[in-house]
DNA sequence: CGCTTAGTTCGGTTTGTTCCGAACTAATAT
DNA sequence: ATATTAGTTCGGAACAAACCGAACTAAGCG
């Protein structure tokens, strides 16, 4: 690889990085690996390779990986007579990252379904006229968005499944 | 307010002080304290009020109340011959977190286009037959699905602009 | 003036996070 | 057997976040 292309990657990777670091509440190392095996792609990220290129201490990527890999984030392939592991995205990592998505955006949902009736409860206990009553409108223009984005999100996730059966 | 509801009220408080926590990056009691502002709505949230419900030193309350004024999610009201303030959500705090998202899923989306170009350039300088190369499709199929959503969220902004003007 | 109300500011404790180095294991290579 | 490679584990240093109490301000009341 050219030297500027690998700076090109490694700046790539600490934009990456600060992106995963807020996103997925990654540590800020943590999130480097994950950029760096993001950016290299098939051929695999080794150990030695990422203590070297991040500046990290061997114990900080070893449990940065570990951690990784319980996240189903990351995983490794080996090759015969190398003792080394070569460390690629989990083929699954993206599906899963919809799949929370669509999790999420659903309690957000049940969430604004719980709020709005609480609302709704107490509105319906006013009495006095001057009482100022809670304003609903706003819960239903916000279900009606994350049915729009859900629909939106499951739709990616059909596109992902097709794709990867037609490799 | 009868002892059931207010239970209720405190045991969502807390809920959606999870919520927040999490979505909006805030401290646990920055959290209650916004959750409490929006389940108690127009009536206003007054400071000791929250001191005592919350189970939180004044300190505490009253940083985050400043907090939350820099970060415009709330504001408040004030009464004639009443030193009180009387804490509500910002008017616009919803728009801002709507355009807080626009503007998230802009970034993530330049951030696509930056790896999917990186990508297009590597793959571009593999001369070698077993090399694998990167795959791409991914990319556009998320691009794709940031465009939707994103046309969603600009849908209900336009929305909740309607119905304020409306009111 | 002194007292109360409403809130702020500051210093410090507690708790949690992130990373490192040193000592270790386990497998292969000489 | 000894050395090297590839990584793990553990204890702790360094830093940051979250909260608290005590002392403060600032304004109105008697």
């Amino acid at each position: 690889m050219t030297k500027e292309i690998c700076s090109k990657k490694m700046a790539l990777v600490e934009k990456l990085g600060v992106h995963f670091e807020n996103r997925e509440n990654l540590a800020p190392v943590a999130a480097r690996i994950l950029s760096y095996i993001v950016l290299t792609g098939k051929s695999g990220a080794t150990f030695e390779e990422m203590v070297s290129l991040l500046c990290a201490s061997k114990s900080t990527i070893s449990t940065h990986l570990n951690h990784l890999q319980d996240l189903k984030k990351i995983e490794y392939f080996t090759k015969t007579g190398d003792r080394k592991k070569y460390f690629i995205i989990n083929k699954n990592s993206v599906l899963h990252h919809i799949d929370g998505m669509i999790k999420e955006w659903e309690t957000t949902r049940n969430l604004h379904l719980e709020i709005r009736d609480y609302k709704q409860t107490i509105n319906d206990h006013i009495t006095d006229e001057d009482t100022e009553k809670f304003e609903l409108s706003f819960h239903n223009d916000y279900l009606k968005f994350l049915d729009e984005a859900s629909s939106s999100i499951k739709e990616l996730k059909e596109n992902l499944i097709n794709n990867k059966f037609n490799l």
